[in-house]
DNA sequence: GCTGAGGTGCCTACAGGTCTGTATCCTTGA
DNA sequence: TCAAGGATACAGACCTGTAGGCACCTCAGC
């Protein structure tokens, strides 16, 4: 089931290629000819599995999204069980994208700007930007915000603002303001737990809607 | 000497309709042909003007700092005297360009995306936010907040965070969020002046760089 | 008042490149 | 044999940038 376990086969080519490209020079400065060209695929194949060069931008939108979503949870867990901490914490997953050779700020707003607002291609990074938005709001009504909307919201400008800087230039210092401004919000917003009741009340389900 | 005692010159007819055309689509998305079909100017003059299609764009990222960058400082204005009012108040000019018909996000970020790292369009966005920045750095200081490069920081990420959403959906909330944010970073930052000494401190110079 | 020159701008065509997407035929390996 | 994939050519659209010709306005000089 791993993509790792078996030699490439033309469509992981493709989708590679087509990740590195579409993200260096954005989906449509990365001509189809550019990607068959760099992945070693026949154009027939490439036109076989992804029939319009939406089909291929969908899935290159769907490939950022695994990742970069991924290391957003990753780096959330790594600060511990405390919500609180978790919501700083996530803003480590922009600091190491920020470091990351060849980084160009956020795909999803690059590829939104480039695209028709009522295109497929469009609705996908509105969509990602809006599950990214529930999973931080979940997490700040869990740490117990007085307005866990809200504290979404910001936290994801934040986020927004620290990935969107990147493509102008990779200013390590933008991730590590980011977080101590999210550390001053998230101080503010939810009120400190007392030493003694650290322990997580999680019995009650965590997603009723507001 | 202002543009507005004239009837529009081709020159004038080509900016209006390339600033829109540029916003809307993008530099790239939009071509010169549609440029010259718009704005009802023949090719060779568009051409006489702006050899190449870059200074039509540079043009353009000049236009939209005048513009973004004055509603940026007269928002910052009309907070009143206190720098650290201004600090927070500059981000009505975020609301303000939210609410506008065919907010479409940053024009800097969304040139920056699609434009050559190396290029001269692409160091014309790079420059204009340090700009920003550095204004914003300023007032931080002139607020006597603790560490005024950090606050800058943190307020500009959070102002490409809700401008750079903007490409995304117009969510009025962003802005409102984002003021809020600015509002709680600014007080955390910035000792609260007593109210004896409200007056300005405007002796010594306010430029010394850290 | 008339005329001619120069500046400004419009119209059309086109050269040469790039782009997406299709069609045709060939190779390789199970 | 059959499926997967490679090589190549090309259609049609769109892109930037150039060339040549023509219409109008303004203003100086007669």
């Amino acid at each position: 089931m791993s993509p790792s376990d078996r030699r490439p086969t033309a469509r992981d080519k493709i989708l590679e290629t087509a990740f590195r490209l579409f993200y260096e020079r954005g989906p449509r400065g990365a001509g189809i000819d550019t990607v068959v060209a760099e992945s070693g695929v026949a154009k027939t194949t490439l036109y076989k599995y992804f029939p319009r060069k939406d089909d291929l931008v969908l899935a290159y939108l769907d490939e950022v999204d695994h990742t970069w979503f991924g290391s957003l949870r990753a780096a959330a867990r790594a600060a511990g069980d405390d919500p609180r901490e978790q919501l700083v914490g996530m803003f480590d997953a922009l600091g190491s994208a920020c470091r990351r050779e060849g980084y160009h700020g956020c795909a999803f707003i690059n590829t939104a700007a480039e695209s028709e607002p009522g295109s497929a291609v469009h609705r996908r990074t509105v969509e990602h930007k809006a599950v990214v938005r529930a999973w931080v709001t979940d997490l700040a009504r869990r740490a117990g915000a007085a307005d866990a909307q809200l504290l979404g919201r910001q936290l994801t400008t934040l986020l927004d603002g620290g990935l969107a800087g990147g493509v102008l230039d990779a200013d390590p210092a933008i991730p590590a303001a980011a977080k101590a401004a999210a550390r001053a919000l998230v101080d503010a917003a939810c009120p400190s737990p007392r030493v003694g009741e650290m322990r997580p009340r999680a019995f009650g389900p965590s997603g009723e809607a507001s």
